[in-house]
DNA sequence: ACTTAGCTAAACAGGG
DNA sequence: CCCCTGTTTAGCTAAG
């Protein structure tokens, strides 16, 4: 008894490091109070530190809150620049757990939680390329900005020290009235920034945190209305120009020249896919646009859901499209207003990227550390393809629209907004949901192959402590099925399960008792007394016969995942269901491209949790499957064991290199070793 | 509400 | 005695 409560807490704290039950409740306490307190600090030092100024002359104090901004900013440059190693992770569950995503999510959905899930969606090379694009981009705006701001400054200063005495009180109020907008803009976006490392961060907070600092800026910063002024007349003291360029100098195109002291690691290709996008006023319009023409043709509209406006800020309730075209072009015509909202929205977007780019910086900098081997880079000699933001965080997205400041100008990456299914985690679903411990029953069982995720990303389990979103059984077959002679020791399972997951490095004595466990009791584990001791076999029939049932029958769940794949996923499907049987030979894990994948003959399909497997007849349209009959699948006969598995199996024949009966059991360590996956 | 599957913890036994 | 391997029981959670 008293044990057990023990146990429970033992549990609870790997359980918590998985992160999954408890995305939203601990990051936000957690993690929002290490970021909070930076974050926060910061920015209240600028504001403190101007309203505490008051004696001084102003010029003097124009200089020092200056100062103070130039050095808040900085800080962030630097931050953003070394910033990623801070192992937080929460955020970015958070955010993804929050929220409902749109088509795509149906497949992936569940598996954003953690960090280490968006990893597993987004497939590291993408993720990688993402970030490299995304830091890049960051990076020069960033540099840009803040020049571009002192030099702003400084000119504000020198105007205002020239004319300073001569000059009435008036004048010089109204000096400093600009200058403090300038000064909230750069709070604005300092603020952005905090809201970013928050998010990235580590723990989220967001809630709470992003809110709280946000709240502290002037009104003006959040609402709609006066965006406008910020960015269009902010400069309204004197140089207009200066704001175009202000406003440029976000622009990712913007001349990396400018790029002085932080030299942003020129890495990556140039900021490749960011139109340029000068001045709010044509984003706008081209967004909407764009919005309205691509994609929705039949009767909807992008703006139009669920019988409501979804413009931002905007729930008004429409009968039917027409309404709601009127509504629209009533309401959210083109005007001030409009376009300040569609500028925060672009910021939303830019955020979520920005977010985005972080997570893939630390999951990155996670894989290095966990020495991911030196082919890994592959990924980042490609970033081209512009990897479609898959941002498809919308609480991220909800509580930055509200809050959002404005004071950048970006340009809309467009990318962004179709959220696009990135990769059909037809696989990761599991995990998804899996909280801590791996509740992944779901997934394992219809929608994800095990050998098809692990083929292709075993790279990254093997790097990443990240849980796998199988169940101890599938994973045991797999191992087992996986070696020439289907059959392993004890010992030899756990090799493998070190050997192909990171995650399995650790808590050795919890989930090496998990598989023991399995062994003894799955029916479908088979020990078999041998030579040098017992080894472990698969019976097969036995462990299809457990599953089954499942989802064969549910036709909802088929179409949903036809639906929900549409043919980015569908073809990751089928890919995975090739693969797996060629899991060994399977190189490149991390990326999908049906071409390749194509390419791999169909050797047989062991896999698990198929989903399909069970059934091939139902009629239902299940993607991914292969022929059925086919799915005798390797298993031969080892040596000795001539137990009950076999019934079924029928012929060696595809492409397993049967090894077959010779192989001695003792060679099996090492056979084990080399093997098709580690070479990939 | 109930059942099932899966995970974790732990006790226990046998063998080396 | 310790460790490894297996077996078994129990509690808990998520999902159906």
């Amino acid at each position: 008894m008293m044990v057990e409560s023990a146990s429970e807490t033992i549990r609870s704290a790997p359980s918590g490091q998985n992160g999954v039950g408890s995305l939203s409740g601990q990051a936000d306490g957690s993690s929002g109070g290490a970021t909070g307190t930076t974050a926060s600090g910061t920015g209240r030092e600028v504001t403190t530190g101007a309203d505490s100024n008051g004696e001084m002359s102003p010029a003097e104090l124009l200089h020092f809150q200056q100062q103070q901004a130039l050095q808040v900013a900085r800080q962030f440059l630097l931050q953003q620049a070394s910033g990623l190693s801070s192992p937080g992770n929460n955020d970015s569950k958070q955010s993804a757990s929050a929220v409902q995503v749109p088509v795509s999510v149906a497949m992936m959905s569940p598996q954003m939680l953690t960090p280490q899930q968006m990893q597993q969606i987004l497939s590291p090379p993408q993720l990688q390329a993402l970030l490299q694009q995304q830091q890049a981009l960051m990076l020069q705006q960033l540099q840009e900005y803040y020049k571009k701001q002192q030099e702003q400054l400084h000119l504000q200063l020198l105007t205002q020290q020239q004319a300073g005495k001569p000059q009435p009180k008036e004048a010089l109020g109204n000096k400093q009235l600009a200058f403090q907008q300038q000064l909230l803009q750069m709070q604005q976006l300092q603020q952005q920034h905090l809201l970013n490392l928050q998010r990235q961060g580590l723990v989220s907070l967001q809630p709470n945190q992003a809110s709280g600092p946000l709240q502290t800026l002037p009104q003006a910063a959040v609402c709609p209305t006066d965006l406008p002024q910020l960015w269009k007349g902010e400069g309204a003291p004197g140089q207009p120009a200066e704001d175009s360029v202000k406003q440029e100098g976000l622009d990712l195109t913007g001349t990396a020249a400018t790029a002085t002291s932080f030299a942003a690691p020129p890495k990556v290709s140039p900021p490749l896919s960011h139109h340029t996008l000068p001045n709010g006023q044509p984003t706008v319009l081209t967004s909407r646009r764009d919005s309205s023409s691509h994609e929705e043709s039949p009767g909807s509209h992008p703006l139009y859901g669920h019988g409501e406006c979804k413009w931002p800020g905007c729930e008004t309730l429409c009968e039917d499209l027409g309404q709601f075209i009127k509504h629209l072009n009533t309401e959210h015509a083109l005007d001030d207003r409009s376009t300040a909202q569609c500028r925060v929205q672009m910021q939303v977007v830019q955020q979520l990227e920005i977010q985005l780019a972080k997570e893939s910086e630390r999951l990155q900098a996670m894989m290095a550390h966990l020495h991911m081997r030196p082919s890994e880079p592959k990924p980042f000699s490609q970033p081209l393809n512009p990897v479609p933001g898959s941002s498809s965080f919308s609480k991220v997205t909800v509580s930055a629209a509200d809050s959002f400041p404005d004071g950048l100008v970006h340009p809309p990456t467009s990318a962004a907004a179709p959220v696009t299914p990135l990769r059909p985690p037809g696989l990761g679903s599991a995990s998804l949901h899996g909280g801590g411990p791996a509740r992944r029953r779901s997934s394992d069982k219809f929608c994800s192959p095990i050998s098809s995720e692990l083929a292709q990303n075993h790279e990254f389990y093997k790097n990443a402590d990240v849980r796998p979103p199988f169940t101890y059984a599938s994973l045991i077959r797999q191992a087992i099925l996986e070696t020439p002679d289907r059959q392993l020791t004890l010992n030899e399972i756990y090799n493998w399960f070190t050997r192909m997951f990171a995650y399995f490095r650790r808590n050795t004595a919890t989930w090496k008792n998990a598989v023991r466990h399995n062994l003894s009791l799955h029916k479908c584990f088979v020990r078999v007394e041998n030579v040098k001791g017992a080894v472990w076999t698969v019976d097969e029939r036995e462990y299809q016969k457990r599953r089954p049932p499942k989802m064969t029958g549910s036709p909802t769940l088929v179409k949903n995942m036809i639906s929900g794949l549409s043919y980015g996923a569908l073809n990751a499907s089928y890919q995975a269901a090739l693969a797996e049987s060629s899991f060994p030979l399977l190189n490149s894990p991390g990326m999908l491209n049906p071409g390749s994948a194509s390419s791999l003959l169909p050797l047989s399909h062991d896999d698990v949790g198929a989903p399909v497997e069970p059934l091939p007849s139902n009629g239902s349209s299940s993607p991914p499957r292969l022929s059925p009959p086919q799915y005798s699948h390797q298993v031969q006969v080892k040596e000795e064991p001539a137990e009950a598995e076999e019934d079924r199996q029928p012929g060696p024949s595809l492409g397993a290199p049967n090894p077959s009966a010779s192989g001695p059991p003792e060679d099996r360590d090492l056979e084990e070793e080399l093997p098709g996956e580690e070479l990939s």
